[in-house]
Order: C-alpha cells, then structure tokens, then sequence
DNA sequence: CAGCCTCGAGTTCT
DNA sequence: CTCGAGGCTG
C-alpha cells in the first residue's frame, strides 16, 4: 500500500514535468517531441490521477490549465494592478515619430537606443507570478483595476504556470497581449455561421469575449495566444528592454516574433515601412509598432504622465478600410454649457461590429476643414475602434449642386444669437429651455448624483411635460406625475422617488460638480471641496484665494465667481439647501485636509538628496497627494534642500511663506504622511 | 510664448 | 475616444 502511493506521487510527478516540458518545446521552440494526441493523453492521464488522489493536488499542475478545476473556487474578480497598466501613446506620421524622438533626446544627455516590437492586436494582460507561480490573471480595465480571468488564462498553452529556470523574483508582473490567430478566428466564425450564431466581427472582439466566458473548456478549444513584453517588479535581472525579452523568452513566453534594436531614425523607418507591407503575411493581426527606449535608466528619466510612459510610442497603421455612407441630415445640438455641436445622421452603415447612424462633427472648424457639403458621401473610419469619426469626403460622388454648410447664427431651440468664441458657438442664455435639460440630465448622471433610473431619456419625457423644469423641481417630484410617463408604474415610480431622495447623502463634492458650472468638472470640485470647506466659503472666496489652488487659474475662477453672481444659480443652491443636499465637506475630508503634512501641498527640490533620486522623491510625494514643481512660484510650501543647492533657495528665502526643509525633515514629513494614509 | 499636460465637454454603441 | 481650453514650465 505504502509503496502503490509512492509510485503514484512518483508518476504524477513524472507525468506533470513531461507535460510542461513539451509544452514549453512545443510553444516556443517550434518544434516537439510529442504529438498533439500524445500529448492529450499524458494530460488526460494525469487528470484522472490527480481526480482519484487528491492529497496530490498542486496548482502549478499543467492540468489545471485546461479548465478542471471547480470555477466556484475563484476568489473576487476584481483586482487592483500594483503596478498602473498605462496606455500607449499613439501617432499614425513619421513626422510625429521623428518629433517624439527629439523630445525625448533633449532630457536625455547619453546616447539612446530603441526597440522595436510588432503591436499585436489582442487584449491586454497582466500576469503575475509569484516565487514563479502564475497566481492571478487580470484584464487592463481601467489601468487601476481589472478583473482576474486566471482560470481562462491557464488554458493558453503559451503562458507558462511554472517560470523556467530558478531563483524567480518573489514578485513580479508580466504584461502581454492576449490574442486570438486569424486561422483560428475564422473557424470559429465558420462554426458560428452553421449553428445559426452571430459570427464575431474580428479575432480582437473575440479573443476579449473569449476570456470572459465561463467554462475554461471552452476558452481551452478556443486556443489561445499570448505574447509578452515588460515586467514589473524589484530588483529585476536586466537593464534593458532588449535583455527584458530575452529573460521573459528563457522563463518560457513567447515574445515579439521580430524585435529590432536600433539607434536611428533610418532603422526605425525601415522596420515601419517593412511590417506595414507585410502584416498580412503574419498569422495574426498587428495594428502598428512599438518604438521603446531601450535603456532602464533612461526610461526612468522620461517616466509617465498621467496616461503614458514618455520613453514609449505606438506608430499604427493607418485604419484598413474607410467605410462610405451618406450625409443625411444635420443637427445641432445644444450641450449644458451652451456650446453648439453639429451632429451628421448618416445611412446606418456596419463598422467594425456596430452600426452607426450618428457622428459627431464636432464643430464648425472641423467642417470646414473636412469641407463637408449636404447630401455628401462620408468616408468613416473608428477611432480607437469604438468612437465613429469622419475621415474625409468622398468628392467624386457630390452632387453638382450640393450646398456647403453654413453653421447656424441663432440657437435651434430658443432662438437667441450664437456667440463665438474660439472656434465655438454658444448660445448666451442661461435659460434656454435646451440648456436647460441638458443640466438636468448632467446633474442625475451617473458620475454626478447618480440617481438610478432616470436618465437621459427619463428627464427628457419628465422635462416635455412640464414636470421637471429645474433641477429643484427634483426633489418635490410626486409619483402621481411619474405614473403618467409612459412605461411607468408603481414599482418603478416608488423606486424612483426613493433614488432621488437617496441622493441627498451625495458628497458635497459630487454636488458641487453636479451644478455644472463651466470650467469645473470632477477633478476641480474635489480641489475646491478640500480648500472651501463649505459653500458659503466657497462662495465668499476671492480670485488670489481660488487661483491659490493648483490648477485654478483667471478663466476658472471667473467662471466660479459668474455662476454664483447669477441669480437663478443662487436661487436653486438656497433650494438644494433647503431640501438637505450636501454642501459641506465631510468631517473625514475636514481632517485628512488639516493632518496630512503631505497632501495638497507643494514641493520645490534644490541640491541632490543622498537618499533617494530626485525622482524618486517626486514620485512620493505625488503618492501622497502633493506637488513638486521645477521653478520658484507663488505655490510652494516646502523647499528641500539638498547638497550643492543652486539659486532656488536663495529665491525661495525671499518668499516669507515657504518653509525651508533638510532632507532628514522631508523624510520625516514622507513616513508621517504615509502613516496618516 | 511655445510646448506639454491635464481637465472638461461632447459623443457611440452594446 | 477626441478635441480644445486652460494652466504651468522653461
């Protein structure tokens, strides 16, 4: 007995070791040892060991990656990156690139290198290992926060569970693109077609809804890919992108099928001009390149802004097909602030998945320079393949007749004279009844008050009849009123009335962007909230004390100031008052505002710090919610001083207000701040 | 004052 | 997502 579970532990541990083995050979080598059937019943008969004699039960098991373990095993789905998963940004010229490339060069004093790197069209993904164990899989989502699809994700035969080799990091994060290869995504679609289903409208679209399925058997027939391209972590074992790639190739990942490494714009335009005539030959759809800044050290210098890493581009490809359909109507639309959108309604035309019967022109600007006439054909094309937008005219087919586009002088619902200002025409009155219902649909919306149930829709009918004509008239809504609205009745008229009365507890932040005042949208009322503890201060304010606020300038603080000068405005907030709307901060905000010695305040560094970088300096205090500026201004608080300090010091002494700190106090301040977090 | 960055505002469809 | 405005840096 003792023996039969000793060669039973043996052979499963035999069977696991085989099986991952080829599967690394087979995946990234090209080449195998097994076939595709033995490989299948090693699997199998691992399974039905494992079934049999649990106590054996090892996560990193290649078993579990074809989907046979229980799904209700899975904790939450959501998860937050430790690391921000960035967007790329993105240029479709040369002359972009080459601007790019400039920019970057003037921070940087040594010579640079770049990488080059297919951009596979696919789905973002986060993989992260632990001691080289694959324990969570999670979408991009937001940047912060995405879901885990681990179990799907162990279905994908080229994302190794156990990294190759030893002494793995004990954490790292490995990004990559999961994606589906077009061999692949027309079978499915073939399948799809037979059994009467919707085929998918590309192998990107698929490979994202693939991952979300349910049963990871199916994900496991789906096949497929992944390739990565950075990790994330401490101490890594690399310096460079380049050697980054190779290390990710060593553990066992597929990587970027051609990288090049280079220094000039030559080799770079080369390899551009190279994939974009041969992409096709690929067995999977690139959208562009990746040009990266080789060099850790350097890319550390760039860093990020709030979207982007500097050191990194994406050049794509132009857009494939431009799609045509016709101009068959224009309408203007009035937005809350006034401002006058030209809207074009075209014949219903399919593009990439959806169909599109609306786009947006934006403004008169952008007519004129499109040069867009009546009863046009428009050629359409998908930026960042959701938002519809008009690449140009198709001139061949205008009509011998066609009339240009003039833009309208007076609004298209009150009547009143546009003004322009910039290249935008506004309607100038604050009571147009448009106007109006736009700022009823922005104060329910979800972002501002967040009243379930009524939306757009909702408030339009409501405003048609006469029920709700402010955003005071909210809150003495009756539900006789609702129940005449068509649709409705007494479960959902009550649970109407009970949203719009939740919505009371609304912070006095998110009422504050919920009045829509011009210029002040979620950002600007959470700075506003922490300074003016209260409406009343807000309203008191004076311009040297609003601009005080980083990022509140003349034109923002005038706009406050006209708002609360208004005598409608003012009417409606003494209402909201009275109803017992929000217009105070919060006792936590009150507090964290006063105590943390960090947050909201503004840094200057002169000198070196022999500590940490000066980056790294910058990047914690941004963590913990202050500034760092470059030069002397009116908004500092603190200046640190470091060894070989320069002139800032000098400068900043002049200043009564700044504080002049060493370093050892900065540290102090950053660990207190940390401590309050 | 140019150039960069962030925010606000408007928008599409499932 | 995209465009333009406003704020700030150098």
């Amino acid at each position: 007995m003792k023996n039969d579970r000793k060669y039973i532990k043996e052979k499963i541990s035999q069977l696991r070791k085989k099986l991952l083995e080829y599967n690394y050979q087979y995946y990234t080598m090209d080449t195998s040892e097994v076939s595709d059937y033995n490989f299948d019943k090693k699997l199998r008969e691992l399974f039905l060991l494992e079934k049999e004699h649990p106590e054996f039960y090892d996560p990193s098991s290649p078993t579990i990656r074809i989907g046979v373990e229980d799904p209700t095993h899975y904790s939450s789905i959501y998860y937050y990156h430790k690391y921000k998963m960035y967007s790329l940004q993105n240029t479709y010229s040369k002359k972009e690139l080459m601007t790019w490339k400039k920019r970057i060069q003037k921070s940087i004093s040594s010579s640079l290198s770049f990488v080059c790197e297919l951009k596979y069209d696919g789905v973002s993904i986060n993989l992260i290992y632990k001691n080289g164990f694959l324990t969570h899989a999670v979408t991009r989502g937001n940047g912060k926060k995405g879901e885990n699809v681990i179990e799907n994700v162990r279905t994908i035969q080229s994302i190794p569970i156990k990294l190759i080799g030893e002494n793995h990091p004990a954490y790292i994060e490995i990004r990559g693109e999961i994606f589906l290869p077009i061999k692949k995504f027309l079978e499915i679609n073939a399948k799809r077609t037979i059994s009467g289903k919707n085929p998918y409208a590309n192998p990107r679209n698929t490979a994202s809804s693939t991952l979300k399925i349910q049963n990871s058997k199916e994900v496991y027939k789906r096949t497929l890919s992944c390739i990565v391209y950075s990790v994330m972590g401490n101490n890594l074992p690399f310096d460079t992108q380049y050697q980054a790639l190779q290390t990710l190739r060593n553990w066992g990942f597929e990587i970027s099928e051609k990288v090049l490494l280079c220094k000039t714009y030559k080799e770079i335009f080369h390899f551009l001009d190279y994939w974009s005539q041969w992409k096709h030959q690929l067995p999977y759809q690139i959208d562009g390149i990746v040009i990266k800044v080789n060099e850790h050290h350097n890319q550390s210098i760039l860093g990020y802004t709030n979207k982007y890493p500097r050191w990194a581009i994406a050049y794509k490809f132009r857009p494939k097909k431009l799609s045509e359909t016709k101009l068959l109507n224009l309408k203007f639309q009035v937005g809350r602030t006034g401002i006058i959108t030209p809207v074009a309604e075209v014949i219903p035309k399919k593009i990439s998945g959806t169909i599109v019967k609306r786009v947006t022109l934006y403004n008169d600007h952008f007519i004129q320079k499109i040069g867009i006439h009546y009863g046009d054909a428009l050629l359409l094309e998908k930026g960042g393949d959701i938002i519809p937008k008009v690449a140009k005219v198709n001139i061949k087919k205008r009509l011998i007749n066609a009339s240009p586009i003039y833009f309208l002088t007076t609004c298209p619902s009150c009547r009143s004279h546009l003004i322009k200002k910039n290249e935008l025409f506004y309607c100038p009155n604050h009571l147009c009844p448009s106007q109006n219902m736009r700022k009823i649909q922005h104060f329910v919306s979800e972002r501002a008050m967040n009243i379930k149930g009524i939306g757009n829709e909702m408030v339009k009918k409501l405003y048609q009849k006469g029920f709700l004509c402010s955003i005071s008239d909210l809150y003495q809504l009756k539900k006789e009123k609702l129940l005449q609205i068509d649709g409705v009745k007494e479960k959902l008229a009550d649970s109407l009335i009970k949203n719009i009365e939740n919505s009371k507890d609304n912070s006095y932040q998110r009422v504050l962007y919920a009045l829509g005042i011009p210029h002040v949208g979620e950002y600007i009322s959470k700075k506003l909230t922490e300074k003016f503890l209260n409406l009343n201060s807000l309203i008191q304010a004076d311009e040297p004390q609003l601009t005080s606020i980083p990022g509140i300038g003349k034109k923002i603080s005038e706009s406050i100031k006209t708002y609360f000068s208004i005598n409608e405005n003012k009417k409606l907030v003494e209402i909201l008052m009275k109803h017992g709307l929000n217009f105070s901060s919060s006792y936590k905000n009150i507090v964290k505002n006063q105590f943390s010695p960090i947050e909201g305040k503004s840094f200057l560094f002169t000198g070196r710090l022999s500590s940490m970088t000066r980056n790294k300096a910058k990047k914690l205090v941004e963590l913990l919610g202050g500034r760092v500026f470059h030069t002397v201004n009116n908004k500092i608080h603190f200046i640190v001083v470091g060894k070989n300090f320069g002139s800032k010091l000098e400068k900043c002494m002049k200043k009564n207000h700044i504080k002049i700190l060493t370093e050892e106090i900065f540290i102090k301040l950053i660990e207190q701040g940390k401590k309050e977090k």
